[in-house]
DNA sequence: GTCTATACACCGATAGAC
DNA sequence: GTCTATCGGTGTATAGAC
């Protein structure tokens, strides 16, 4: 019985000729900007022609959509090696995961616009992959509650502040730390609007 | 003597072609996107050739520089009515200057990409262009000063904050008012945090 | 200042051989 | 699954006539 094993191998194989797509489009986004991506340029870093890439994509925007969920993905399988770290006093906690969010938004300009942002026209994600963004939310909505934040308007208020200090620093200070030293102090304010009980400060 | 007056009248003609290619490019942005602007479609919505563009400007960056310019002009000359209207108490103040930029931001995407994110890669603002953002930043810093917020991150937090409800704003519900709405209880915590006194509380 | 003509490169996508 | 060939189109920009 060789059928099972081999249809295995053979998607395996696909999936890693998948992967390596995905990995040189994210190479080109980085270097050239996410909207002057090209099919003809992620194929010749993989080493195929333009038209091969539509045996494993339908189109550009599946590329793009493939991106997005991995890089939801990407910042989603952080998120149980973050919990582990986790300081149990809550602000503490609350500035470790805004960290969190801050350094992974701020390492690469190209995953932020396609995560957050409406830079590709006419470029929507799938309901997968938008699921997986979803889960993430979720997963911020966990937390809050779990400190007894409860107010309605706090996860919304939390992404707005975080996601604000993110794109500021990108707009006004790409690759400085500008906003990105206002952190702790944005947590403290929306810790003290919350009621969350504790001390003021910042992170050692 | 004719030579003064017809020169006048040329470089007024000069600038009217100019506002008016400006114009086409915007309605252009908001229907297809900020990055999708071409020359050729610009060239065709107002009655020229594409090469015809280019009596008029160095190039397509230098169209999108001029949007840029013109839009932070546009919102600067908002500020002299702002200002008359602007109430007397120190946080109903700041309401009022933090909805005025709300609604500017979240009524055109196209515009508000232009002027807050990277989202043509390789386009900078000139010098020029940029120097019309710096000064309404200038007025934020005056009214935050005329308030006795002096506490140096101020500026930034409070962009920060407004800039962050906008982007969420446009990234997860686009002509809705899901941020909108939050944006007093902003203002409220974030003068909280400079010790703004008055009374906290939605404007009417 | 606007035009035609054109350069020169690029784009996403499809058809069909192998 | 990858290729070649090709479609029909896009793009910015320049030269030179009028």
């Amino acid at each position: 019985m060789v059928a099972v094993p081999n249809r295995d191998r053979q998607t395996e194989r696909r999936e890693a000729t998948r992967r390596e797509i995905l990995h040189a489009a994210w190479d080109v986004a980085r270097e050239q900007g996410l909207a002057t991506l090209t099919l003809r340029e992620i194929a010749t870093r993989v080493g195929m022609r333009p038209p091969s890439l539509y045996s494993h994509f339908a189109s550009k925007n599946a590329i793009y959509d493939a991106m997005y969920g991995q890089a939801w993905q990407t910042y989603l399988d952080l998120i149980p090696q973050q919990r582990a770290q986790l300081p149990s006093e809550p602000r503490a906690a609350l500035k470790f995961v805004a960290r969190l969010f801050f350094d992974f938004a701020a390492a690469d300009l190209a995953r932020h616009q396609l995560m957050t942002q409406r830079t590709i026209p006419g470029f929507t994600p799938s309901h997968e992959s938008y699921a997986i963004a979803v889960e993430v939310l979720d997963e911020l909505h966990q937390l809050l509650d779990r400190f007894g934040i409860r107010d309605p308007a706090a996860p919304d208020l939390y992404t707005a502040l975080v996601g604000g200090l993110v794109d500021q620093q990108w707009a006004n200070d790409p690759g400085g730390d500008r906003w990105r030293r206002l952190l702790d102090r944005a947590i403290d304010m929306y810790a003290d609007e919350m009621g969350l009980p504790g001390p003021r400060g910042d992170t050692p």
